[in-house]
DNA sequence: ACGTGAGACTTAGAAAATCTCGGTCTACTG
DNA sequence: CAGTAGACCGAGATTTTCTAAGTCTCACGT
C-alpha cells in the first residue's frame, strides 16, 4: 500500500497562492517570504510535471490543471483538519485531566486543586492514582507523583514546595510538557 | 483561511506504522530506517498532544485515538492520491506532446519523429508551432525551437546534429527536463 | 537461570530540505 | 520617465529529517 502524494508544504503553498492569486499574499498568510512560496510551488510543479500557474508580470493565473486540482486539495485539507481536530482538539483552551499519587494527595495545599480559582481554566478533573499507563492511554494528561518514574520517554519535572525540593514530580506526555496548562499547574503548586 | 494539519511525513509514518503495527515494517515500506519512523511518529504525537500508539516491547498497539484517526487519514490520503493522479498522471509511461518550430520542421531527419519506432513509446503527438506559451499552459510538454527562448525559467538544452552545434533547442518545463522521455527524444535527434 | 533474537528507543552527527536576503526583471501608474 | 509592485534567481544560513550505533525490555528455548 503506497500513496503518491506531493509534499504537504508544496500543496499548502499552492492552495494559499491559488486562493489569493498572489505569492506575496500567500506568503503573508503562511508566515514566510514570497520567495519561499515561489520555490515551494515550483518544486510542486516539478514533482507533478505540469504547470499549475501562469506567471504574468501583474500576478498569477491558474492553469486549467491548477484550477482542477485546487478544489480536491482543499477538500482533502478540510478532511484532514476535521479529523485532526476531532482526535486532538487544539491545545488552546483545552483542559487537562490530572492524576494525583495517593502518597501526595494529602500533602497538597488545602483543597488543591479543587478550590483553586486560578487552575479552573486548565484542569478538567482530578483523580487519585499513580498509574503511569493512564498517561500513555490518553486517559490522563498529567500526573503528580511522589517518586521518579522509570518510563524514560515521559517528561518529568521536579516540584519545589515553599522553595524546598519535595518528593513531588509533575509527569506528562512530552507533547504537553511546555504548554500553558502545565506551566500553570506547576506555578500554582510552587507559589 | 487556515488549516490545522500536522506534518505530512508524520502522518505517512503513522499511517504505515498503524497498518503494520510495526515501526520496522513501516520503515521498510517507506524506504527509511525504523528510527526515522519512530521519530516522525513521536513528533506527530507531540504536535497533537496525544499518544497514538502504545509501545510494548513486542510491538505496537493503537490507542483509541490512534484507531479513530487512522481511517480518516487514510481516506484523505486516498483523495489526495486520486486528485494528483487525475491532474498529473505519473510520469512513468506517459507520452509527451511535442511542438516543432516551423523553422526547424524541414531540417529534421526525414519523417522525424512520425516514423521513428524508438520514439513511439514517448511521443503522443507532434505539432508545428513555436509558441512557448503552450508549454506554460500544459498543452505542450516540450518544444524544438530554432532560437533560444527568453523565458528564463524554462529548461533549455542545445542539440548537436551530426556532432555539430545546430541552431536547435529542446525546451521543456523544468519538471520534465531530465525524464526518460526527454532524454530519448534528444538522443534520437543527436544520433 | 541464562543466552539469543526481535523490536523500540536515544543520541549525535550527517544529509537534505527549506527559508531568507539581496539583487534583477517586467509591466503597470502617475 | 521615474517609481512601484510582484515575481524570479542564486547563495548562504537555518531547520528538519535521516542514519548509525548502542541500550533496553521482553519472549523463548536450552
Amino acid at each position: 500500500m503506497t500513496y503518491r502524494i506531493p509534499s504537504l508544504n508544496g500543496l499548502k503553498a499552492f492552495e494559499a497562492a491559488a486562493r489569493h492569486l498572489s505569492f506575496k499574499a500567500a506568503a503573508a498568510e503562511l508566515g514566510v517570504t514570497a520567495g519561499a512560496v515561489s520555490q515551494q510551488v515550483k518544486r510542486l510543479e516539478m514533482s507533478l510535471g505540469i504547470s499549475l500557474f501562469r506567471r504574468l508580470p501583474q500576478g498569477l493565473l491558474l492553469t486549467r490543471e491548477g484550477a482542477a486540482y485546487l478544489p480536491d486539495v482543499s477538500r482533502a485539507f478540510d478532511a484532514l483538519t476535521d479529523a485532526t481536530e476531532a482526535v486532538a482538539p487544539a491545545l488552546n483552551g483545552r483542559k487537562l485531566s490530572l492524576g494525583v499519587d495517593p502518597l501526595v494527595a494529602d500533602r497538597l495545599p488545602n483543597g488543591w486543586p479543587r478550590h483553586s480559582k486560578e487552575l479552573e481554566p486548565y484542569v478538567r478533573e482530578t483523580r487519585v492514582t499513580d498509574d503511569v499507563e493512564l498517561i500513555w492511554s490518553n486517559e490522563l494528561d498529567a500526573l503528580l507523583l511522589a517518586a521518579k518514574t522509570r518510563h524514560g520517554s515521559l517528561s518529568e519535572r521536579a516540584i519545589c514546595l515553599n522553595g524546598i525540593a519535595a518528593a513531588l514530580y509533575f509527569v506528562t506526555r512530552p507533547g504537553l510538557a511546555e504548554c500553558r496548562q502545565s506551566r500553570a499547574i506547576i506555578e500554582s503548586l510552587e507559589s
